[in-house]
DNA sequence: TATTGTTATACTCTATAACTATA
DNA sequence: TATAGTTATAGAGTATAACAATA
């Protein structure tokens, strides 16, 4: 019976679609490599923004990431009551609150960035070092197509 | 202030995440394109698998694009309700059901197809057609490495 | 009046477990 | 005993709207 290798049809092609099933194998290995760290891809996502941009504030962390305002509140909660991040109010802007991370927060990433290497090496284990980079360049130049994210209060002019 | 364009950190450099940002871009632009066709992601796969496999079963449909058993029974609810598929009971297997697309389901693909076509190229305008089909390439060994879906009722071993 | 962060809430997607009917 | 499909349900993740405090 050939039907228990189907054929993909259109979808054979499709950019999108090989794109979905590329992330979704990311996705599951990634959550395995993080077993024990108690992190996952966003707030990751979140830690790594934080560390590069120490005292950033929640909004344009957010922003650099899109994610949405009100997303960010229960992320930012986490991180600090796992101590990995501190929040203080901007002495500048009495409404945003800066982020920082914590010495712990710092470790954490640290110990991450370990897991994630041998993940990204595990899934990209049959390329070479200049097909692993080609792939990186073009997975970039498509984020640029997308409608920026936070349109939210704005009219839908 | 450099805050309002932050440094990405560790991100920069991950596969994973420029597939993350990628696709998340990707899925927005598709949604987009299929307004008013009430088709989305995954019943359009489910679609194309179907009209490539006329015949195939549900279980080998939902293997085929790493969809739950469970899952599948809503999305095919919906596609026959839709008119856009025919279910039938398998003579050869009477607790299997057989899936084949209608004359409106046909059409429904025609119409998905060529918005779809819009799509990516819309995505991927800024691509040589040698960069997209080694894109293409790419991706599609990515998904080699994903630990195969349903692993449901078997021991976790 | 606009912006930062917050709360409450809803919707989609995916996951698990227990069931039935057939094989 | 195993497999195809089903039901019910729970958990992420993400979306919208309305609000308070500050600018």
């Amino acid at each position: 019976m050939s039907s228990e290798q189907p054929h993909l049809g259109a979808l054979e092609s499709l950019v999108g679609y090989r794109l979905r099933r590329a992330w979704s194998a990311f996705s599951a290995d990634f959550a395995a490599a993080m077993e024990g760290t108690g992190l996952r891809q966003v707030p990751l996502a979140v830690l790594s923004i934080i560390a590069a941009n120490p005292g950033i504030n929640q909004g344009a962390t957010g922003r650099a990431l899109g994610i949405k305002r009100a997303n960010m509140v229960a992320l930012i909660n986490e991180l600090v009551e796992k101590q990995w991040i501190e929040r203080a109010t901007d002495a500048n802007d009495r409404r945003a609150l800066t982020l920082t991370l914590t010495t712990a927060g710092e470790a954490v990433m640290a110990e991450a960035l370990q897991r994630i290497e041998g993940h990204e090496n595990r899934m990209l284990s049959d390329m070479q070092p200049e097909e692993r980079s080609l792939l990186l360049d073009l997975l970039s130049r498509i984020e640029r197509r997308s409608p920026s994210a936070e349109a939210e209060d704005l009219g839908n002019g």
